[in-house]
DNA sequence: TGGCAATCCATGTTTTCCCATGCTATACCA
DNA sequence: TGGTATAGCATGGGAAAACATGGATTGCCA
């Protein structure tokens, strides 16, 4: 699938509607991939995937001893996510589960993270975007050897 | 089958009828699979499944050795297996057997674990889902590294 | 004929769908 | 190159359908 990228700021109103960037949603259709969102497990925000990656994590569980602590932790990914279904507009619903956990108020950011986008409180987004700056400036930037990612992302 | 994921807290009355999330209808309508479930071999809870999954468990059971603990332990899934055919409004009865086995009280959570799901006793479930995070962030999890997914996930 | 269970019906709530509006970015023409 | 028309997109609100749930009724078997 081409990869979600750039930024994009939608109001979410009261009813929990977002609109989908429409960007995301083309690249979804084609890649013929329903949406599933997820709580973030390592940031206060959402994972948006297309079916094809909740698929690899589920046939990974298929893959684990049943009842292992292996399984349990992946059957916590699968069970916090869910599908959305874009309405005719484009947009989708967030249970209040997903607002809660990534703080949203009335505006979010939508983030491409390549094979995957992000939804974000606009004030948690800068935030971890000024950090990761900050962390590239002082030279914590973790080995990244372009022949490594090009292997993994493949 | 397209996979259950998500979460649904859903009513259980005195008749021990409850509804199943209408989503999960429609993922095992779309399969053609009727539903089954039995109760769990490690947790607290009852599993839900389409007859697909629990012909796997049959297969299973042919490769292992009769007698062993774990060719007992794919027949106490399997002949505690039942059939469950939703009504007109989408909702089954769970016997007595199931209910205590997964301590359900009035409210009852289903759990969509990718290839089955799962109904549990929300106080029950909520520890699960805590110990399910805390795996989860001790790193017990396989290795989410895009190789190791796409490697599993073939 | 009494008890049990499955089916049917009614209702309140939630969710989905649809239409209208304003804005923005793009394309087109002078 | 500048100005304007147009199409796509985001957004707000309301109507309609779907869903979960409680209760009643009917049918079946003991």
């Amino acid at each position: 699938m081409t990869l979600f990228t750039s930024t994009y700021e939608n109001k979410l109103d009261w009813k929990g509607r977002v609109s989908v960037p429409a960007r995301y949603r083309a690249l979804l259709k084609e890649a013929g991939q329903a949406l599933f969102v997820t709580c973030s497990l390592t940031e206060t925000c959402l994972d948006g995937m297309g079916h094809e990656r909740l698929t690899q994590f589920s046939n990974m569980l298929d893959g684990l001893d049943i009842g292992s602590d292996e399984a349990k932790a992946v059957q916590f990914l699968i069970f916090t996510a869910q599908e959305m279904r874009p309405d005719s507009d484009g947009r989708i619903v967030l249970p209040e589960k997903f607002i809660s956990h990534a703080q949203l108020k009335d505006t979010v950011i939508f983030a491409g993270s390549g094979r995957w986008f992000q939804i974000w409180n606009p004030d948690n987004f800068r935030t971890f975007e000024a950090e990761s700056r900050d962390h590239m400036k002082e030279g914590k930037l973790p080995p990244l050897t372009p022949t490594r990612i090009s292997r993994e992302g493949a």
